[in-house]
Order: C-alpha cells, then sequence, then structure tokens
DNA sequence: TTGAAAGCGCTAACAT
DNA sequence: ATGTTAGCGCTTTCAA
C-alpha cells in the first residue's frame, strides 16, 4: 500500500528526511557514508518517492501526454515511438490518449492532461479551428501539434509539406498518361485535408488539366470514407482513369471499392495515396506513395516540446520535414 | 499557470477553502445561496482543483492505465473503447501505453503506473511468467489482465476460451477437406499463443488427423513474422493444404506469402485466423476467422476493475467470453 | 554537510 | 451548516 514514505527510509538510515531527498534528487552533496546508508535504507524498505507529493512542490512532472486523433494508424504509431524514445532518453514518460477525431474525447483527455499536470502535450488535433488546447496553454503546459497545424498558430509544429507532397503525386500521375485524376479529400477541419486538396489543385495546374468540382469527394480518413468515396467517383462518366487518395486508411476503403468493381490498378486505374501502408498486403508496389518521416516527426515533436518544458522561449516554430514521393 | 488555489475561490466567494471543498465533492450539505457564490467563483477564476493535492489526501485518483501489447491491433483499440465507455461512466479516464511486446517497456509503464498513483491497470501482458505486476499489487493497485492470463493467476482476467475457438476452427478446416493443416503459432511466452496451439491439437486429435511437428511454425504475432512462417510451411513436402494462423497481423504476413508463390485461397489452399480484420482488405469472405468480442473484453475488463478499486473482496475471477466462428 | 521547519493545495476531523 | 485546524509526502529555505 506505498506505506513508505521518505521518513521511514531517514529513520531507518538515521538521518534526516531532507538528507534523503538531497540523496534523491541533487546529486553530490550528500556525504559518502550517509549516502551509502540512505540507499540502502531505500533499497531495503522497496521505497518510491510519491511523485503527487513531490508534484506539490516542484510543480515538475515528467509524464508527456500525447493525444492523438486515431491510434489504430501505423502513421501515428510509429510517430508515438518516435516522441517515446526522445521523452525517456530526457527521463520523461509519455501516456497516450486516442480521440477517434471525436473534439469532445479531444476535450476530455486535454483536460485530464491538464488536471493531472502533465509536463507536456503532443496533440493531432481533430480541428484546426475548434479546438481545447487554451486548457493547457492557461496553466502554461505547452502544447506541440504534430502532422496536423492550428489555426491560432501560438504553438509549435511538426509535420511535412502537404501541398508540395499532393502537388508532386499529381504530377506523377499526370505523368504517367493520367488526365481524369480522382480525388478523395480528408475532413474539412484539418489542416493536412486542406493542404493536400490544395496540393491537388496546384497539381492540375502545373499539369495544364482542368480542376473539375466533381472530381472531389470528401472521406473521413477512416477506411469506410474511402470506400464510399471512391465508389461515388467511380460512378462518374466518364470514369476517372486515377484515384488520388489523401490518407492510408481511406485508401484502403478505396482498393475494397475496386475490387468490388472488378478494376485492377494499374492496369486499370492509376493510384496515389498519402502514407506508408507497408503493414497492409503489399499495395505499395502498385501505386504512388507519398511516406512521412513519421518515426522522426514524432522524435522531433518531443524534443521541441522538451525544450518548451525546460524553459525554452522563442517564437512559436513550424518544423517542416520531407516527405518523400516513391 | 494554475495560481488559482480553493483559497481564491473561498476568498472571492466569502467562505472557507472547506466550504468549497464540499461543494466540489460531496453535494448537498451546503446551504444553496453559499453554493452558488462558490460556482460562480470557480467559474469566474476559472478554478481547477489540483489533483495532486487532493490525492495526497484521499488517495485517490480517477485515471486508469491500460497498458496494451500492440496499439497498432485493431483487435486493441476496439478494447480500448470498450475500457473507456465503461470508465467514463464512472467518472474515471483512462491513459494508454503500448509496450510492443517488449518487457523492459512493460515494466517501465508498469513504474509509471505505480508512480502516478493510478487507481487501476489493465494489463496484456506480454509474458505469462516474467511479469512487474507486483509493482502494482504491492501497493494496492488492482490490475485486470485482458486476453492473455498471468501464471501466478492472482489477478483477474477477461478474454475468451482460446482452445475451444482454435479446435473449432480447425475442425472447420477438416469438413472442408482439409487434412495437412499447417499452424502459425503465437510467442511462447503468451498463453493466448499457447491456447491456440493447443486447441490446434485437440482439433486434430478431434478429427482423427496426426500432429506433426513440423507443421507448427512459431511467429511473433507481427505481420514479418507471419510472413516468415507461411513461407516455412509452404516449404514442406507435401505442402499444408490449409493455415491457420493465431492471430490476425500474422495472417495478413501469411497472405502476402501466398501472394508471393502466385496462390489463391480458399482454392489452392484454405485459410482459417483468430481475430477480426475486416478493417483490411475484405479477407474475411475467404478464410475461417475465429471473432472475439473485443469491445465487450475492454468493458468487462474495466468494469471489474472499477469493483476492485471499489474495494470489492472476491476471489480472483476469470471471465470467458465467446468467441465466434464465422 | 546536515537538520528543523515551513508550506505546496487539498480534504477530513473537529469545533462551533 | 460552516469554519478552523491539521496533515497527506515531499522539497527547500534557513540555521547550525
Amino acid at each position: 500500500m506505498s506505506r513508505i514514505t521518505i521518513k521511514d527510509v531517514a529513520e531507518l538510515a538515521d538521518v534526516s528526511p531532507a538528507t534523503v531527498s538531497r540523496v534523491l534528487n541533487h546529486g553530490p552533496t550528500v556525504a559518502e557514508d550517509l549516502r551509502d546508508r540512505v540507499m540502502a535504507a531505500i533499497r531495503q524498505l522497496g521505497y518510491r518517492p510519491n511523485s503527487q507529493a513531490r508534484f506539490l512542490r516542484t510543480r515538475a512532472t515528467t509524464v508527456l501526454g500525447l493525444i492523438i486523433s486515431d491510434i489504430t494508424n501505423p502513421f501515428f504509431t510509429s510517430m508515438v515511438r518516435g516522441a517515446e524514445d526522445a521523452a525517456s532518453k530526457a527521463g520523461y514518460s509519455v501516456v497516450l490518449a486516442n480521440t477517434d477525431e471525436d473534439l469532445d474525447k479531444e476535450r476530455r483527455y486535454i483536460e485530464v492532461a491538464a488536471a493531472e499536470n502533465m509536463a507536456g502535450v503532443i496533440l493531432s488535433p481533430a480541428s484546426a479551428t475548434r479546438t481545447s488546447i487554451e486548457l493547457l496553454l492557461e496553466r502554461g503546459v505547452p502544447v506541440v501539434t504534430v502532422d496536423r497545424r492550428l489555426q491560432t498558430a501560438k504553438v509549435d509544429r511538426v509535420g511535412v509539406n502537404n501541398v508540395r507532397a499532393a502537388q508532386e503525386a499529381v504530377i506523377r500521375l499526370v505523368d504517367q498518361g493520367c488526365r481524369r485524376i480522382g480525388f478523395i479529400a480528408g475532413p474539412a477541419e484539418v489542416t493536412t485535408a486542406a493542404d493536400r486538396l490544395s496540393g491537388y489543385k496546384h497539381g492540375l495546374r502545373a499539369s495544364g488539366l482542368p480542376f473539375s468540382r466533381e472530381l472531389v469527394v470528401r472521406g473521413d480518413y477512416r477506411i469506410e470514407g474511402g470506400r464510399a468515396a471512391a465508389a461515388t467517383l467511380m460512378r462518374l462518366d466518364p470514369r476517372p482513369d486515377a484515384l488520388f487518395v489523401s490518407n492510408n486508411l481511406m485508401t484502403l476503403g478505396a482498393v475494397m471499392t475496386l475490387r468490388d468493381l472488378g478494376l485492377s490498378y494499374p492496369s486499370d486505374i492509376k493510384l496515389a495515396a498519402f502514407d506508408d501502408m507497408s503493414w497492409t498486403l503489399g499495395l505499395s508496389d502498385t501505386m504512388t506513395l507519398i511516406s512521412q518521416p513519421t518515426y522522426e516527426i514524432g522524435r522531433q515533436a518531443c524534443e521541441l516540446l522538451l525544450r518548451r518544458i525546460a524553459g525554452e522561449r522563442f517564437p512559436p516554430r513550424h518544423v517542416v520535414l520531407g516527405a518523400t514521393l516513391d
């Protein structure tokens, strides 16, 4: 029952609680024999400091929150790993929360992070405009967004240049002979969705192709949305000769639709898509894929966050990493 | 900076801190006018109680830890949802941690849960024998395992009857005419892997088929493991006429191997597998699938945990839910 | 270098 | 019904 306190250790080691605290925290101002006695007592009793009590004094915690819009998406999993590695190197640990792109859940978890006084939060916001991060910022808890931006750009962000990546993918499709490229867009509130749509338009323009409203269908970044959107697009007459899907899960859905229609790619129709999908059935070799350095995104986001936690002050920084077409 | 304390609220509302505390906690023992003044002050100041300070008094937190062996696996995602729903209904929130089947990571997160004094922990242990949950149990933090069991069965567990489900799947394959069923097993340390293997053997015996050592290959519950294991099995002479894969991710890998070999299922070879995979490319209709009630597993695990947290005492309970073959 | 004492923000006993 | 007081476990002055 964690009944062992610093006092117990102090008594056993025959020193004051303050000395135990010193041994535990700022290293070498304690005589060696005392230090040894304290360490022995700690081990013997199995003492573990109470982090709540410590926080009450120091206002410092070592837990970071990662609030993510869809944990199932391997995109995020790799990111989490990057963040964890950076965090644990600095003595921090990371807890995760899954919002399912749901603003209420997002708010609830932000509240948890605030209530628990987490040292900092990495967030992939479900909406660019409607956000609850003030709850954190008010209390001085730094926030870094990953992947997506926030409209009120007062926080750091780490991600890729979605506009350019999308544009390049379109150009690649055009090079492959496509002239009627359907685009499956993401949720209107998410900046990556807007950016990728904008890149799609740029790509068309750069290729001298007209933009056609009917060729753009919005999905929800989930499998089902991709499936439905692809079905809508494939009903067009004339049919698109390529599909550009703005995230990995929707791509799975789109592929299902194509299969249901008895269409093969790349022979019947060309595909391009955002995000790695090596985890699924080797679709990669048959389509144009935009890969993001997800591990690196997580790592850098965490390092930025740690600098903020350490008190560094600099204008909100936007780290833009390179996405690669392959 | 969260400088607003209960004292500030008390002063503004012109009451004592204790009254504010009472308003916040045990409802109706406060006169209505005071209560209103307090609520107004709280709102006006944007006061939020400091949960660490509260814990120091009450020894009660409202955060549950979910320590999961692979967050990417949709199996767990749905489980998390079940747990979250049950938790939030009771006023608890849930934080996640991903161990990647790595015992060190598992221990680290268990330490975090203990240090943060989480109210309880739901765990899918990476090993049945080597576990660190004593860190929790010693401190009186209840633990419920999901999916997998622990050898030292002193904690509650919610899962399915893996032995029976595996056996039924084998029988189903035999009914389809299979006589040489390859089995891709899971990591030796995980109880579900052992149970499923044992079910496989039972199924063979029940069908009057011999057990052959060469037909069993172990994987790691990840995609790559499935791919490699399937490759090994398909090299056998004579080739298996069916593959039974003991989890979903390995099934993806196995399917990749089959594709590489130019084999189709179910025409060339039959497949059976554990765990839902509707999220992937509609493999489901072409193989025998064992589905687990994942949401329900999470929900019941959480409810069990909440009862333990509430102080109920009963012998370690093993809740076995039904897996369905479809 | 070490110890004594105060106090972080809160709630539970005890008074009133 | 409300206020006063003490103390949860820790760290950090301040003294010695």
